[in-house]
DNA sequence: CTGTTAGCGCTTTCAC
DNA sequence: GTGAAAGCGCTAACAG
């Protein structure tokens, strides 16, 4: 049996009320009377227990991480694993504890939208549809979504500048004298991979680079495929000079096949990634590539949703976060 | 105003027990009476809320993931998010959520250890004290250690076989005719340094291999600090012609400044690294390691604890998981 | 199979 | 400053 509230008031002589309030909102207490509970809170190793002040204050101090089952699991996926580690200290700061959850986690078998756990608030993250934001919503509980776009009202967005880390990527390509410049475009959710193409696309077309059917390819953003599709690209008649891989993982199997084929990265073939995940520092020769700062990303979601559960009203928004080309040495 | 089993009570014209039993133990209530309580539910919204049953319940369905601050983030450690990854796994499967936590999230400002919120159990990764573990115990808290040692009565600690995996990889650079063989060790926590340390000593001196002071480094197992130690080796008179990296980002940064002294991988200096991070296949070569079966760690430590929790009595006792030497490009 | 009653541990009025 | 009483939403006996 824990201690509760009622042994701290039975030693102290005060009624349950007061020793709620020496750990609640200790101002309203003398100073006497709040030490002598202290001490005696001590003594009993009371703890104020968080379940029961959640049950009345019907606020958990809990918000829930939501990422679909596709980009499963968070942890280990080097883009969301540190927007996650920034939801995380944000929280840590402002007294938040964060849940991970899938998008199946979320859903009934009914197809009701409900979570297992009693939420303050949600971030959802990636793929998700308008029934999701909008169930969440309907529960009253507040919802940021994350690396995705809805336009509907009052709903805060934070996503990141695809089509223009694309662009500085393309140009820093044809800056190079690059003209034949392959993409090869991994399977994100839709509005993330449209962004990217949209952007690469768009780049070619404004320097007047006439754009080759063979040198698109779209692949599972996975070591494997890329090297395997980096391999068809090599054997073309005409390769390309350079590779703009849509994220860095793909990046890696081009890198992985061309050193297999013993071309000089960047001088025989250059390679430019995106995300900017942590491995990509690591590998020799660094990776260039356009860096996503995923932890702020998620701190700044976060702290809007924060906001917005404490009762800061929030209009419709959308927070398109910068990116920023990262040159190192494959290109 | 959220519905509650009252509003469905009404509807339905059952009581509350009823309505209740036909969530928790459907079995309970005949099939026509569950299935009016089931529509009605839906059609009003109603969702058991989980605060209050696992405050009348004294039972959350919450486990802690504590990690050392050292440690911290989790998320982006290469070798506790596999585990954490585990045992959300393992959570999910039996019901749990995962709560992370790191050390200090779990001190009062008095030394008092203290969950924020009521845990149903807890795991304990790596550097503690007993008296962190002791007093999670004395709250009635189940505790399961992971990747640490404490002698302590019914208590359960999954750990690893580090020792015999320094063996492994030390005897597989000797396979390979290497005698000059230096350790660049990191500093861990000293449970696992002196596994992998000792290890090292151990299996030089059964193959009467002279231990040379100069061949044996510590560092901070970051990429750069291990870079700065591996150009300091190279520099010797006699360099290594292999060098045993007690972890995978340890060995990176050798690789990085061996093939910036042009130096051929494995045929000029061979590197074993250790724990399988999941940059390690990644790159090119790829590294030799002794793989750590991380995910399957922290589905073994929760299971465990969850059966704890369940009320399966355990004894003391010690798991120590194998390790498997991967042979790929570096060796 | 279903209902009644009595709390779980805490915070919140509203008094004093 | 402090206390008394009334719940938060749910489940656990115990009846019937």
């Amino acid at each position: 049996m824990s201690t509760t509230i009622f042994d701290v008031a039975r030693i102290t002589g005060f009624s349950k009320t007061t020793i709620s309030r020496a750990f609640s909102s200790p101002e309203q207490v003398s100073e006497k009377t709040r030490n002598i509970i202290y001490a005696a809170a001590k003594k009993v190793n009371y703890t104020p227990n968080a379940i029961a002040r959640a049950m009345v204050k019907k606020k958990t101090d809990n918000i829930a991480f939501v990422v679909s089952d596709q980009q499963y699991p968070v942890v280990l996926n080097p883009f969301y694993s540190p927007i996650f580690e920034g939801v995380l200290q944000m929280g840590r700061e402002k007294g938040y504890s964060v849940f991970i959850a899938s998008d199946g986690d979320i859903k009934l078998s009914t197809g009701q939208v409900y979570m297992k756990k009693q939420m303050d608030g949600v971030i959802v993250c990636g793929q998700t549809d308008l029934a999701t934001i909008e169930s969440f919503r309907f529960q009253n509980i507040p919802v940021v979504v994350l690396n995705n776009i809805f336009d509907v009202d009052e709903l805060l967005c934070v996503t990141v500048d695809h089509y223009g880390g694309t662009v500085s990527a393309v140009e820093h390509l044809i800056d190079k004298g690059h003209s034949d410049i392959a993409i090869i475009s991994g399977h994100f959710s839709p509005y993330v991979y449209n962004q990217r193409y949209q952007g690469f696309i768009d780049t070619l077309k404004k320097h007047n680079i006439p754009l080759k059917e063979e040198y698109i390819k779209e692949v599972e953003p996975t070591v494997s495929d890329a090297m395997a599709c980096t391999q068809e690209l090599l054997q073309l008649k005409n390769p390309p000079s350079a590779i703009f891989a849509t994220n860095d993982v793909i990046a890696i199997g081009a890198m992985k096949v061309a050193m297999r084929n013993k071309l000089l990265i960047p001088d025989d073939l250059a390679i430019v990634g995106f995300d900017d995940s942590n491995f990509s520092a690591m590998i020799e020769p660094p990776l260039t590539t356009v860096r996503i700062a995923k932890e702020e990303l998620g701190k700044l979601a976060a702290s809007k949703l924060i906001e917005i559960i404490e009762g800061k009203p929030h209009p419709k928004e959308i927070i398109e976060c910068a990116t920023q080309l990262i040159e190192r040495g494959t290109t």
